[in-house]
DNA sequence: AAATATACATTGACAGGCGAGGTATCTCCG
DNA sequence: CGGAGATACCTCGCCTGTCAATGTATATTT
């Protein structure tokens, strides 16, 4: 079920924008290395999450100034973005310890 | 966020029944209780995953012969379901340390 | 008689993920 | 030169799971 990264594709890209800008392609990549090739967020699901998190004021974006290649929109992350990054990772931690126990699924003996 | 939970109903719920035979208001208390109260299965949610689970063959259900009371739709787990639980607890397993990977956002020293 | 708890169920709205499709630039190979 | 493939961006529309709202019925408590 592909839908557990519902609800992750936003903090997974502002922990990327942490450590340093980066365009979505890159974003892209860095994050299925990452991952080991086991996630790969969508190209759709990638720029709709760019739009939303923009809109919200979490990130904000520039145009490269490439000479050369294809054009590149960097994000960076704002202090707002910084902010709802703990927030997130404070939720996985406490998400984390309920789904643990609640799938702790024991048969009666 | 609540949707983080999105895609873990299903296995929350075959978790419980796997533990004993169980109904819609029972096992919602259970999970709640569970959770330390910080989770709740929403009942619009509950019913349509008992569906779900059910026309997936991953559960069956049959009316408790309650003498005195509400009637009560008791819900069993299936070998279907119990491999279900079995295929995503250990999905849970690989998404976990994927996102504790992905989550450790370093700024640049 | 009314409120509360138990117990089940459906409808319709909403949001996020994503398949499919599109644009443009540059490099490499034959 | 022409075509394939990588880089790089973007959008439309569908699908699916969650949930607020609403409704039913029974038993107990006040």
């Amino acid at each position: 079920m592909s839908d557990m990264i519902r609800g992750y594709t936003d903090t997974i890209i502002l922990a990327q924008l942490l450590r340093h800008d980066s365009y979505g392609y890159e974003l892209n990549k860095a994050v299925a290395q990452a991952s080991g090739g086991l996630l790969e967020l969508k190209e759709a699901t990638l720029y709709t999450t760019f739009r939303r998190l923009e809109s919200a004021g979490c990130i904000r974006s520039y145009w490269g100034d490439e000479t050369t290649g294809a054009r590149r929109r960097y994000y960076a992350i704002t202090e707002l973005g910084r902010a709802l990054y703990r927030e997130n990772c404070a939720d996985w931690q406490t998400f984390k310890t309920i789904i643990d126990t609640l799938l702790q699924g024991e048969e009666e003996p």
